[in-house]
DNA sequence: CCAATAGTGTCTATCAGACAGTATCGA
DNA sequence: TCGATACTGTCTGATAGACACTATTGG
């Protein structure tokens, strides 16, 4: 830092992060949403976030925020994907002062008890087709809906549908991802071709897991070395 | 704003955005870049950015760069299209103080004469294959690699080529977009039937354009009303 | 036995890559 | 006439959609 910058000269700024998080429930694709204990908003929910401190990146604002809500991305739950989304900068988006917020995007294979934070009366797992029923603080609703469409367009063309799997799973498993990311039903045997024929999207295991609602044992894969599918899983609709 | 909220409990940041402008030139594709005038990276090259005011969006604040270095965006000069890119928060970014800058990528059809700022010595528009032998003040290297992969990738599935290739221009000129920003060479057959068979990419006039170089007068175009290009364009490599 | 799922195979439509061939301009 | 480009047509290979079929488990 130079002492010759006063950083009074330049208009107060704030900077926080919101992290949209989601992970797979019985319930369909859940996404990680903290209700709010204090004014502006109380009562109402709103994504997991806070300010980012004067001597850590944003990036690792949202790690830290993650860690804190969840236990999510700390060595113990490893297989977390974070990654930035959008930057939202409305001049009245938070009533107290002028804040610009960094949106984040997670995708989670477990779903811990979240640790609500100080301020917070309390955090949930909702569906996110139960969600646009909530009035969600601030300007999460915009978040959130960037954040779907983030994940859901993203699953075409990476694997990342694998970090929403966990680390094991069938193929039938990883069929059920992208059915309840993208609200759809897929052609089983399209998609085993597809999958299987991508290099580097799952590696086979020797192991089987045994059906428990009729059916032989399903092989059991992991996730592969790639990152992107090319040519993409084509999402219908 | 609420009074009990007072700015400096929180940490002091300012906000800029930093813009990557893209436009076509005769050495290929371009970007703007400014000549710093004052410390820090005196001397050194530049993307075109500045601060946020307190009483603008972040995206306002870009199109206001965008229309103060430019005049593009303007009333005058239509047909501009701006995009937020990502946020760039280093903790030492800027070596004067904490500065998140929010990043976008413009596209224009034009390149009108830059005017630069009162902190630049001076600005042109350099080839972006000419870049990288410079090396760019703060992480505006970074950035600008952001940008361009941007800009590559949305030519694949987007009809944005259009919005460099300006409001009338024949299938050679449009392809000659798509060649010079993916440096690459495209079959000129299966170009045009990939185009002329997507519905909203184009929308033929009567119009026919003499050649210049040789050749039949080549049919004239305009973008049509089509945004997204399903199945896209496939870029080689 | 039955329901449910795993796994395989096949036909077809679509589309991109490659390339040939004709037509039309300016120099 | 020649070089260069506009424009059309065709063959082929890759791939997704649709769907039939068999096999294997638990209840």
């Amino acid at each position: 830092m130079n002492a010759t910058y006063d950083p009074r000269d330049f208009p107060p700024f704030a900077v926080t992060v919101d992290i949209a998080v989601f992970a797979l429930g019985d319930e369909g694709l859940t996404v990680l949403l903290v209700e709010r204990g204090v004014e502006p908003f109380a009562g109402r929910w709103a994504l997991p976030g806070g300010f980012v401190g004067p001597d850590e990146s944003v990036d690792d604002a949202a790690w830290r925020e993650l860690r804190e809500e969840t236990g999510i991305g700390a060595d113990e739950i490893p297989g977390v994907h974070l990654e930035q989304l959008a930057t939202f900068g409305a001049v009245d988006r938070d009533p107290r002062m002028r804040v610009v917020s960094v949106a984040y995007a997670a995708l989670s294979p477990h779903r811990p008890e979240p640790t609500p934070g100080t301020d917070a009366a309390g955090a949930s797992w909702i569906p996110v087709a139960d969600v646009k029923a909530k009035r969600l603080a601030f300007d999460h609703a915009e978040i959130l809906a960037a954040a779907l469409e983030r994940v859901r367009s993203k699953l075409e063309y990476t694997t990342l549908a694998t970090r929403l799997a966990g680390a094991e799973f069938t193929l039938g498993e990883l069929q059920q991802v992208y059915e309840a990311t993208w609200d759809t039903n897929l052609e089983r045997a399209n998609f085993r071709r597809k999958v299987l024929a991508t290099p580097g999207f799952v590696k086979p295991t020797r192991k089987r897991r045994p059906s428990h609602v009729g059916g032989p044992p399903a092989a059991v894969y992991r996730a592969g070395s790639g990152e992107t599918l090319d040519p993409p899983m084509i999402r219908p609709g």
